[in-house]
DNA sequence: AACCCGTGGCC
DNA sequence: TGGCCAAGGGT
């Protein structure tokens, strides 16, 4: 693929060196640095995805713990992958990573493939994680371009292409793969990445710190607070929702939710979406007694918000204490004790309501 | 191409 | 508070 942007090769040859040198010293000291071995480089790299530092080194530790090699994660059962990931968020990357692991174990006798061919076609690795993998753990000149890069060169070359674009990830790509040193395409990657969380930082970068803000466009334009372009994104859809929390005895009431949507598969409470504002509570009645639910008592507990990407809910907890357990019910539920919640991986809206109700 | 898919932190 | 953002991928 050629590009229309000319690079200046000198401007090249001063950006490998000294963002190579700057990162020698600067960079982070995180728990997936301490080797290159492509397993814990892969589960990394997925656990990051639109996932901040901070928030993954936890869970990064705990999994590392817990499933020590590709091996012990292939082995492992779903629910446990998917109890290791509870609170991360976006969960198919959980039951990708455990798909492709299992893959990988068995066709490729448990060495991830460093062919851009095979590694691609592994459930949840796309175009950057497969540059990411083969770049840091193969160090092969292969372009990661991810937010940070797009951020980067948006301003190193002044353009103003909205990133939101699939084009302009292309685009990019073909500019890392003109700038990328054979010698060390790992640490490259690395240090673009590495500028960009903590210097070319989407707001307020400081680029009297930056090593390449004598070869910034933006920064020689003083515009580079405007960079990069984003075509904004729309705000979340307001849905109301009712959680059920669903009592007998010491027994409680979970459902798995659809193998499609929003948390698909994942255990949650009775949810009941999709209800009008002011009717949901009115309509709550009839719907329980065609589930054939005895009622002993049932009464409001409050209200909670959550806020996905793209939507928000406004949440009702409501309780219902049950005089027996109904004779038949829904595939998707399941009677436990109250002490066996903690097994379950639950998203975090239904885990803080479950909080509220014990 | 546009939309779907979680969560937490920041201002 | 609402909006924006973070080492994206699947469809």
């Amino acid at each position: 693929m050629t590009v229309d942007l000319k690079l200046n090769v000198s401007d090249v040859k001063v950006i490998q060196e000294e963002l190579l040198n700057w990162y020698q010293i600067h960079k982070r000291d995180l728990p997936w640095r301490k080797n290159r071995d492509p397993y814990r480089v892969w589960v990394s790299e997925i656990m990051l995805q639109q996932t901040r530092v901070d928030t993954v080194i936890p869970y990064y530790e705990r999994f590392m713990k817990q499933f020590p090699t590709l091996q012990d994660l292939a082995q492992a059962p779903e629910e446990k992958v998917l109890k290791a990931w509870e609170g991360l968020g976006y969960y198919s990357r959980a039951r990708n990573l455990h798909t492709a692991v299992k893959e990988v174990a068995e066709k490729y006798n448990g060495k991830v493939p460093d062919d851009p061919k095979k590694i691609s076609k592994l459930k949840g690795i796309g175009p950057y994680t497969a540059g990411a993998i083969l770049s840091i753990a193969y160090n092969r000149k292969s372009p990661a371009v991810d937010g940070n890069v797009m951020r980067v060169f948006a301003r190193l070359f002044a353009l103003k292409d909205d990133i939101a674009l699939a084009a302009t990830r292309k685009k990019m790509e073909a500019i890392a793969e003109q700038i990328i040193p054979v010698d060390s395409p790992g640490d490259f990657n690395q240090s673009l990445m590495e500028l960009g969380a903590t210097i070319c930082t989407p707001i307020g970068p400081q680029c009297l710190f930056c090593p390449v803000h004598a070869v910034c466009n933006a920064y020689k334009q003083g515009i580079q607070e405007e960079l990069p372009y984003k075509k904004r994104a729309k705000p979340p859809q307001k849905v109301s929702v009712l959680f059920l929390g669903v009592t007998c005895g010491n027994q409680f009431l979970i459902e798995k939710r659809a193998e499609r949507g929003l948390l698909k598969g994942m255990w949650s409470l009775p949810t009941l979406e999709n209800m009008k504002e002011d009717q949901a509570e009115t309509d709550l009645l009839p719907i329980c007694k065609e589930w054939g639910f005895l009622i002993r008592d049932m009464r409001k507990i409050g209200n909670l918000e959550h806020i996905f990407s793209h939507r928000h809910w406004k949440i009702t907890l409501i309780t219902i204490d049950l005089q027996e357990k109904p004779r038949d019910f829904s595939s998707n539920w399941k009677w436990i004790r109250q002490d066996q919640i903690k097994e379950f991986a639950f998203p975090t809206a239904y885990r803080k309501a479950i909080d509220m109700l014990f």
